[in-house]
RNA sequence: GCCGGGUUACUCAAGUGGCCAACGAGGGCUGACUGUAAAUCAGCUGACAUUAGUCUUCGGGAGUUCAAAUCUCUCACCCGGCA
């Protein structure tokens, strides 16, 4: 099958090209300049926010889920809607998750996935649990109506191959941190077998329709915080064919970097990597230094739609009294929608009363802040100055707060 | 004028002798949020101290009692019914 319409170019590298590049992917629906960072659209929409509002946001691309849209409205009523992008009235590249995430978010009930330690964690009653995984695949329990519903390798790239994206994810199994090293391998080897069915099917589905346009196919890498398990998968998965990769996102924060740095040593240079779930500005630079390419995170738009806001000086609440009688814009640097036309009093006074437009607004704005944020990462590549540029906005951002993770 | 009901912290509203500084909800304050079961969740919300504790509160005043938001008397105001 010809990859018409899909490559991956590194343009700039700061030094060893498999670490802190700047490059373009090419799909069918445009390019995007990586580094990048992908908003979330879990249910075909970015929540509150119009494509034409994420647009001028200088959003490139956009990420959906397909176990939620799998449930709602159904992949069929996507994929006769024109698929995905035409659906949604989102004209740029999309990608689609596996619903590999759900087996964690809906199985063992773990709230925090990045930043959980073994000690504050603890396991959700049996009886509340929505996903259960047997090495076939995993049944979930619809979080919608209780119905119950089985995800395998397969009918994940059932669904996607439906849904239309440019850029899809194998399907894996995203494991707790507190589960011990031994389900860890377990895990990882069931999440190679899927890996390779999940490739196999996506080719047989590509040759079945075969003037669909070409859909890109990620592998996903496990492994959590275990450097054997994390090269060990990178050169399984590395060895296949697949146009690019994703890093699970069971990683101890303080750790990133140097996780992430272990599968990127051992992936091909030449493939595009994205970093599942992740956002904050401290872990995007980690992980850009490390080599990713893309990253997607729901953080920005559930961030703002509960009251906070990304600035250049911190994160914080907007709901916060100093903000009442405040009439300066949200962050002064920023040259979104919401801080050229709006004050911090008035989106302060669209919170308080429950307002919907609060949650567009401030959307907006945490997104155009971390768009901007991971271009202006690129740039800094592309000119050699991305080392002072980290510096130096890390200093002011977590200046007066805590300090970020090293 | 008579009879009955009512007056609780910013608001609504439980509580009818001790377990009440007083349930709950809202509001307010603060924080959290990383492949979205999230327009969600958590803590605080009389004062001072904040480990312990001390002090002042349940329309006003006066009583009964070891002990009152809770019982009695009285005053004020509100709502019904009858004149």
């Amino acid at each position: 099958m010809p990859k018409l319409n899909f490559s991956f170019e590194i343009q700039q590298a700061l030094g060893d090209e498999r670490f802190a590049r700047a490059g373009v992917i090419t799909t069918p629906h445009g390019p995007i300049k990586t580094p990048a960072f992908i908003p979330v659209g879990t249910k075909a929409t970015i929540k509150a926010v119009t494509p034409e509002q994420l647009d001028a946001t200088g959003a490139q691309a956009l990420l959906a889920n397909a176990y939620h849209l799998y449930l709602q409205p159904g992949h069929n009523i996507v994929e006769r809607g024109g698929g995905l992008s035409k659906f949604m009235n989102w004209p740029k590249p999309t990608f689609t998750d596996s619903g590999g995430f759900q087996v964690l978010s809906l199985g063992s009930g773990y709230k925090k996935v990045l930043s959980m330690d073994a000690a504050t964690s603890m396991n959700a009653p049996v009886s509340s649990r929505r996903a259960f995984v047997d090495d076939n695949g995993v049944n979930f329990k619809s979080h919608l109506d209780g119905s119950i519903h089985r995800f395998t390798p397969e009918v994940s790239m059932g669904i996607q191959h439906a849904l239309g994206a440019d850029i899809c994810f194998a399907f894996d199994e995203l494991t707790s941190l507190a589960e011990p090293y031994d389900y860890q391998v377990e895990a990882l080897a069931r999440t190679h077998r899927w890996a390779i069915r999940s490739l196999d099917e996506f080719r047989h589905l590509q040759h079945q329709a075969p003037t669909k346009p070409y859909q890109a196919l990620f592998g996903v890498l496990q492994g959590a915080n275990f450097e054997d398990l994390r090269r060990q998968t990178a050169q399984f998965l590395g060895r296949m064919e697949f146009d690019g990769y994703g890093i699970g996102g069971a990683l101890e924060k303080a750790r990133l970097g140097e996780i992430v740095r272990w599968t990127t040593e051992e992936l091909p240079a030449g493939k595009p990597k994205h970093l599942l779930g992740i956002s904050e500005p401290d872990d995007i630079f980690e992980a850009v230094a490390a080599g990713i390419d893309t990253f997607d995170c729901v953080s920005p738009t559930r961030v703002a739609r509960n009251g906070a806001a990304y600035t250049l000086d911190g994160r914080y609440n907007l709901t916060a009294a100093p903000n009442r009688a405040n009439f300066a814009p949200l962050d002064p640097n920023c040259a979104c929608y919401t801080c050229t036309n709006y004050t911090r009093a008035y989106l302060h006074h669209l919170l308080h009363a429950k307002e919907r437009l609060a949650a567009t607004l401030v959307s907006i704005h945490n997104e155009q802040f971390i768009i901007k944020l991971v271009a202006d990462m690129r740039d800094s590549i592309i000119d050699g100055s991305f080392s002072e540029f980290r510096e130096h906005w890390l200093a002011r951002y977590y200046g007066s707060r805590r300090q970020p993770a090293v």
